[in-house]
DNA sequence: TCAAACCAGACTGTTTAGGTCTGGTTTAAT
DNA sequence: ATTAAACCAGACCTAAACAGTCTGGTTTGA
């Protein structure tokens, strides 16, 4: 169950990042506090987090007391920024990589259908900052919940 | 590379539906022939059309000259159709599954923005038929190609 | 009755997912 | 200087998913 469904580590980097969205940004706050906080595995989230690190999302501190925080304001971290760091590019069909390649072109009538999920995909991620999420904590279940039913 | 990139038996799948939305439904169209024409694993692709068969939305004939064709019209066939006869419902995260089970409801502030993403692609999915295919061969690369620059 | 085609399910090799483990290195406090 | 709390790095592991393949049916037109 579940095509096209993000993997278990970005939906704990994305927490992570929401976590530390909330916290003073001069504080380092403890890999144990984050996963404790989000219920998440911490040698896992630890992992993880070198991710965001590495993608200059995330900074850290290290000795007694030391920790993670972000590297940049809320308002300026999008989740493509986030999942990116994890995945690299997002592509929702081998086709939509970098170099284009659909062994099947130029006749692939499916190209147009492709790029319009990729690109409303990637547009919501791309508009979606962490910031976005602190106003309102819980507009959750407003938003429809076209589930889809099964065939 | 490719975060939530669907597997090649969908596209496969696909591929293999438009191919008979293409032929006169009277017509039965055999393995072979199909996988020759979309360049599909022929065994592979037997088994991911036994998926559509068990879905109604393609007929099969026994027997010598046997083969298969769409059991409705390409119209009436959606790209929700195929997927979902393959993949059983579309869940973009696994808090998107029926019992929307995520361990950190209420106060998860992600999930507006995964209903969003759902609602998009299950509707480009659902709105688009095979018959919507069989007009422009190839409006392909026209739609855009924000194929989202890495972190 | 033959053989062309579909049907069904077991099997296989590779990769990914989701973690864990071990052993570092840095650094504040004593 | 020593300790210990924290991060850092990468090897390791188990189970599942992915992408097929193989074997052996059953159906049916000629």
């Amino acid at each position: 169950m579940g095509v096209m469904q993000i993997p278990r580590r970005v939906d704990y980097a994305l927490r992570a990042a929401i976590y530390l969205s909330h916290q003073d940004p001069e504080r380092s706050c403890s890999l144990a506090e984050i996963a404790r906080h989000q219920g998440v595995p911490r040698k896992f989230l630890e992992k993880i987090i070198q991710n965001l690190i590495r993608g200059g999302l995330v900074k850290s501190k290290r000795g007694p007391d030391g920790g993670y925080a972000l590297a940049r304001s809320p308002g300026e971290i999008s989740f493509q920024n986030v999942i990116e760091a994890l995945e690299g590019p997002i592509a929702v069909n081998v086709c939509m990589s970098q170099h284009l390649s659909c062994d099947h072109l130029p006749r692939c009538t499916m190209l147009g259908v492709w790029n319009e999920i990729q690109r409303k995909v990637v547009d919501v991620f791309a508009r979606t900052t962490l910031a976005d999420l602190q106003k309102s904590p819980c507009q959750a279940l407003a938003s429809s919940s076209s589930l889809s039913s099964a065939a």
